[in-house]
DNA sequence: GTAAGCTTTTACCAAGCGGTTAAATTATCG
DNA sequence: CGATAATTTAACCGCTTGGTAAAAGCTTAC
């Protein structure tokens, strides 16, 4: 007679361990796509080659692996911002602040898209998290990038939407992908598009931020 | 006994127009929140005050409404885009595309939001009228922006990123309203962010792409 | 008014959904 | 090996889903 459930007392098998990481991974890949009342944990299973019941003997509900999922994503994502030097070159610091942003669309479009999913619906499951570390950390940053306009060091301008644009114009290149890849057609069918994008996004930044005379 | 269907023969009776506006009118909420997929018929019908049966009346599938709704966006979608003149300054070209795009961000938050749910889905539906009409509009208007950076009236730059990056920037504050709000706090509550964006937008762009000496 | 067509409702269905139960199977450890 | 706990499977449940059938109610034109 099994105990309730695995996570019942703590973590001990490595078949937990194992099994537990194939459904998140499963889960990133249909989630991300149907967002969460689209996906169905059949889907889920099949994706992670197990059966149902054998996959909500892992996680009790639907909800708990997509609560799972956003709180991992949730702590990965910003870490670029936290890493946000106020003692830094304000130059550098935006310019390579951009740079990981449009690697991390690159290298996790899953995750971006889970996000932005979860933000198209209202983020119901996640307002507390926006709204209190988010905004604190965002609004720690935007002191930080005003402090850098007050010096004179770049252009006075909204931190905030500042902020906005980076993360639009980089998350783009994940959850709009397949319509970039549309309007670029066969030509940049590689990543090429990824170096073109920090190219652009480099210049237009930092000749948009640039102290006018 | 009723002809098979409403659209079976031409457009008829006024009832007809209204009911079907009513519908598409509900299904807008309803889609651009929930996706295609996390969207059901009852939710649809209950938005526009009428039984399943009854709408699909009108509507023969759930396809069918969606089909039409996407339909709709992506013609008036465009549209600012399309005005986008080789004859006029590019300097105000861009900075009215820049506004007019942000407008459509602001008073048509449903449309954008059910534009990019379908993207995010990967386009299943509208594949096609990516690769076809909008790379070939997107195309025939890079073409006119590599024509300004020739001649020396804005900054060398690659103009499908600048495009790119103008929706990107302009749709956040539609897609991503939540997080926004979230961000911004009580402050901006009122329409005022889109003014801010507008502000912040402007600078951004014609400061990044004007021509360094 | 009445007949024809248009609209709405009631009742229904088969498939899919999230989730449970209990028994069968496998791994672990003394 | 044997016992105990961990894992997997088969069978199932009640609810929701997209969609249909057929009849009742309503409009409109003559």
């Amino acid at each position: 007679m099994a105990i309730p459930r695995a996570a019942k007392t703590q973590r001990r098998t490595r078949i937990q361990e194992e099994k537990e990481e194939r459904i998140l991974e499963a889960a990133l890949d249909v989630f991300s796509v149907n967002g969460f009342r689209g996906s169905t944990i059949d889907q889920i299973a099949e994706a992670a080659g197990m059966s149902k019941p054998n996959l909500l003997y892992y996680f009790r509900t639907k909800e708990a692996i997509h609560r799972q999922l956003i709180d991992r994503v949730l702590t990965t994502w910003l870490e670029p911002l936290r890493v946000f030097d106020a003692a830094g070159e304000p130059e550098s610091e935006i310019r390579s602040y951009i740079r990981r942003k449009l690697e991390m669309a690159r290298d996790f479009p899953r995750e971006s898209r889970l996000f932005a999913n979860e933000i198209l619906q209202g983020a119901p499951r996640i307002e507390d998290e926006l709204k209190g570390p988010l905004k604190e950390l965002v609004d720690e940053k935007a002191e930080v990038i005003r402090t850098w306009a007050r010096a004179g060091k770049i252009a006075r301008c909204d931190p905030y939407h500042l902020i906005f644009s980076i993360w639009s114009t980089t998350q783009h290149y994940a959850d709009f992908d397949v319509q970039v890849r549309a309007v670029l057609g066969q030509a940049h069918s590689g990543d090429g598009r990824f170096e073109d994008a920090a190219r652009f996004l480099e210049q237009l930044f930092m000749n948009g931020l640039r102290v006018r005379a």
